[in-house]
RNA sequence: GUGGGCGUAGCUCAGUCGGUUAGAGCGCCAGGUUGUGGCCCUGGAGGUCGCCGGUUCAAGUCCGGUCGCUCACCCCA
């Protein structure tokens, strides 16, 4: 293999220009959907002093920081996540401006663990947020920029689907069949863990972790197994705490109904997300086959930015990663031809039409045009040879012959037809 | 962090019981006479067989370690 002196760090990614095409293709779709929602984008730095990210995010976090030691002796860490900067960000000026703020961005961030399949040690995320909203219309709108995101890069309510659930039900819910408060996070975690444990082993852990009576915890589990909003109103829908997180969850619903995102999207109390922050809703956007890791993850944090010391503002948002999101694409077929593209290869003939060619192909870079041609002399075949591997889409020739007369003759690569047009024509522009 | 699988050319892979100078296809470069690409023909470059050590007269092949990749677990941006 490579010469072993020099090797790339475990979980980091080259992008050669073909895997950049993808990248771009990509973020080229997230950013036009983003503005196309009214979002600014902005950016912080990559490396952040390692308290930032201590507390707010959750000790799973912590343990996987990619931190350091500086030169001036601080305690730095790259960015793992983008939602603490966001909140450093406007805890300075988020006063001075007006609401909601609609804020996307595209950080690359780090994490240090072992890499396995969908999970490097270095992502592109795009995160959108919306803060300084607490109605459920942010949340919904949140919801429809990710969907409408993947949808423009081809993938259909019958690839992806969104699940969705609200902390503040969740915890109603639970709080109804007896998990007493402190002991809220730890059933989140036996909950997050559901649908891949045995029953027995949750009803197992709810009473062990949770601190619930075996009946209370068959209660809880039957929850999980009986899914559905409807069943959750009829079960519980007397608790007033319950109905009114029930209430809002179905205004939610209906309000991405009538955006038409409405075949994306269905309740489930299992999605807990890991994150700390997490105050309201919260979704995770998966390939309907579940063969990959979440695709994008997000919710509402109205708690976060009071605590990295700004202003007390509601606030929801999600992170997409490049990832698992290209490995679906792949699958699917979706990455269009990336390949090389010019409008035309100058082909020449002789000395005196090469120096033609040249201010030829000058005057049609000038308009904008995509031109090449061969760097040194070479015959016609290789110069063609070279305009069909750099992907010309036209080859114009210029030889004596065509000189004498002011003409040059343009080929077209794909049909082969050729046509002579004058060479102040074509100097000209379209 | 724990466990399994795999490391031979840029890529996909072959390589017999351990035996001499390690192969193929694709790709790349050059040529097929300075007027036409794709197909075709000819030639070439490119490997310390991941790395280090051990066994052996002899190691791509067997053993140990290590690094990398990968899958699962843990966890989840």
């Amino acid at each position: 293999m490579s010469n072993a002196a020099f090797t790339r760090l475990p979980g980091f990614r080259d992008f050669v220009p073909e895997d950049l095409a993808v990248r771009s293709h990509i973020f080229e779709a997230w950013r036009r959907v983003s503005r196309r929602y009214g979002f600014q984008e902005y950016d912080g730095p990559p490396l952040e002093t390692l308290e930032l990210y201590v507390e707010k995010s959750g000790e799973e976090i912590v343990s996987q920081l990619y931190n350091f030691t500086d030169k001036g002796d601080r305690e730095v860490s790259l960015r793992p996540e983008m939602t603490p900067s966001l909140a450093r960000i406007l805890a300075d000026r988020s006063r001075a401006l007006p609401k909601p703020i609609r804020w996307f961005s595209i950080p690359q961030l780090f994490r240090y663990e072992r890499q396995q399949r969908g999970r490097l040690r270095e992502h592109f995320q795009w995160n959108v947020d919306v803060v300084g909203e607490s109605e459920v219309g942010a949340d919904a709108e949140i919801l429809a920029v990710a969907l409408d995101a993947l949808r423009e890069l081809g993938l259909g309510p019958e690839a992806i689907r969104a699940r969705v659930s609200d902390r503040r039900l969740l915890s109603a819910l639970l709080q109804t069949a007896g998990v007493p408060e402190d002991r809220l996070l730890a059933a989140y975690a036996v909950i997050d863990k559901v649908e891949r444990e045995p029953p027995e082993k949750t009803l197992e852990r709810l009473q062990d972790e949770a601190g619930v009576t075996p009946a209370q915890a068959g209660e809880i589990l039957a929850l999980f197994q009986n899914p559905g909003l409807d069943r959750v109103a009829d079960r519980f829908g007397d608790q007033e705490a319950v109905a009114a997180e029930v209430e809002r969850l179905r205004d939610y619903f209906s309000i991405l109904e009538a955006m038409e995102l409405g075949d994306f999207v269905e309740f489930d109390l299992t999605i807990v997300r890991g994150l700390a922050y997490y105050t309201g809703i919260v979704f995770e956007i998966f390939d309907r086959a579940g063969e990959l890791r979440a695709i994008c993850g997000g919710g509402r944090y109205d708690r976060l930015l009071e605590r990295v010391g700004g202003e007390s503002l509601p606030a929801v948002g999600f992170g997409m990663g490049d990832v698992v999101l290209t490995e679906l694409l792949r699958e699917r077929a979706l990455l269009p031809d990336l390949g090389r593209e010019l409008d035309y290869f100058v082909v020449s003939v002789g000395d005196e039409a090469r120096r033609r060619a040249l201010q030829l192909a000058h005057r049609l870079r000038e308009q904008g045009a995509r031109v090449a041609y061969s760097l040194r002399g070479q015959g016609v075949r290789k110069q063609f040879k070279s305009a069909e591997s750099e992907g010309a889409r036209e080859v114009i020739v210029l030889g004596p012959e065509e000189l004498s007369q002011g003409i040059a003759r343009v080929r077209d690569m794909t049909s082969g037809e050729e046509r002579e047009v004058q060479l102040e024509e074509l100097e000209r522009g379209p």
